[in-house]
DNA sequence: TGAAGTGTTCCCCTCTTGA
DNA sequence: TCAAGAGGGGAACACTTCA
């Protein structure tokens, strides 16, 4: 995919842990903090919008519906462009060269937990919430994207493979997976634009310790 | 969400005129009917979906929102699949032999008319949505899908054009067109999975003719 | 193991063609 | 005039590749 999006209006949204965790300590009332709120039900898909110079409606995923206003847009982050490697990443890609050699990125922990608080909430990111999340992750689009979809096969396969869910092990597990998949894609009005304004994955509130996804994720050990 | 759906379940919709009116009539109570009259025979192209043999979900459309009943699918009629013209097609594109000639389809007056009706109400449909007004009005859904996209640029071409909307001459022009383009898409919710439960156009309850897309439509000459 | 590459399909847009 | 063709873009999915 070539230039595979010039993603202007990217609304942004604040995925930081911190917000995260706060939001879940207001008790999921109204957590319009962050890029205020959006809505847009969105939802299954690769909404988008956004992506051509000319008014592209696309109404695709529920494009039709983009209620909100775009996020305003994290000053300080610079928009996660396509091609350039954010900080994150430079230390995995080494140069600049374009030199298509198959590298294979290594997030952070903290790209990955929220990634995958993400994906926990939604399978399915519209463009803005996507650019959102790459900003504050300092990862490009297509990154995020492309985590996306791996993410989604992973999951697939998992089903697949254990049905029988021996994850029930863990109690949360099943609520941190989310529906099976089935009529998942609904809950479009979950995330508005660009913002979680949901009740976060699970969160001990005794321990520094995030569980979801079949995986723990410590809360202070970023990176 | 493989299987999101696989265009087989797309709910059904009456978007006969006859409904439509009665809907009209009815106040927009409960039109859930079915789908009937669907039959569309398959058509020539590569409509979508269900030329796979894999099950692709392309979640794309308002899949995720099937409001309405999934239309229990036509027994014998087969999924608009693929290869062939329609009835009213056939009249126009004279043989079976696949002759790629550019040949122009010229739609009847019913077509045109619910094609219109329901780009009165919006300017994208859902694969679903597509699926039963292509089955209701005997077309393939790549004519719906191309239907539309050509009444897009049309309308766009006219805004352009006209901004100064010489059209308000009629009272009700306006509010037929619906939104200018702008925030139009919003309104998915109107159409659930595939029926149109939403007050029709602009009816003139004194005569036979409804007016919108500024063209009048007389009722009762159909075709 | 998992990010990224490849291939295919589909939708949308713009512009153009030709009955 | 307008349905349909053609070209280009983005996105999704399945599968594969290889640090």
């Amino acid at each position: 995919m070539p230039g595979t999006m010039s993603k202007e209006d990217a609304p942004c949204l604040r995925f930081t842990i911190d917000n995260i965790l706060n939001l879940k300590q207001r008790d999921g009332g109204s957590l319009e903090d962050g890029c205020n709120g959006a809505k847009q039900e969105e939802v299954w898909r690769r909404n988008d919008s956004a992506s051509k110079e000319t008014v592209k409606p696309r109404v695709h995923g529920e494009e039709s519906t983009p209620t909100g206003a775009p996020c305003p847009g994290i000053p300080g982050v610079p928009r996660a462009s396509s091609e350039k490697k954010p900080q994150d990443q430079q230390q995995h890609a080494p140069t600049e060269s374009r030199v298509k050699k198959k590298t294979r990125t290594i997030f952070s922990k903290r790209q990955i937990f929220q990634l995958e608080a993400t994906f926990d909430m939604k399978r399915y990111l519209s463009s803005s919430e996507r650019a959102c999340l790459a900003s504050s992750l300092q990862l490009t689009e297509t990154q995020v994207k492309i985590w996306f979809q791996n993410r989604r096969n992973k999951l697939k396969r998992q089903l697949s493979t254990d049905t029988e869910s021996p994850l029930a092990a863990e109690p949360y597990a099943e609520a941190a997976k989310g529906a099976p998949l089935s009529g998942f894609y609904k809950d479009s009005s979950l995330l508005g634009g660009c913002l979680l304004h949901v009740p976060f994955p699970v969160v001990y509130p005794h321990a520094p310790y995030v569980y979801f996804s079949n995986k723990y994720f410590g809360l202070f050990d970023a990176d």
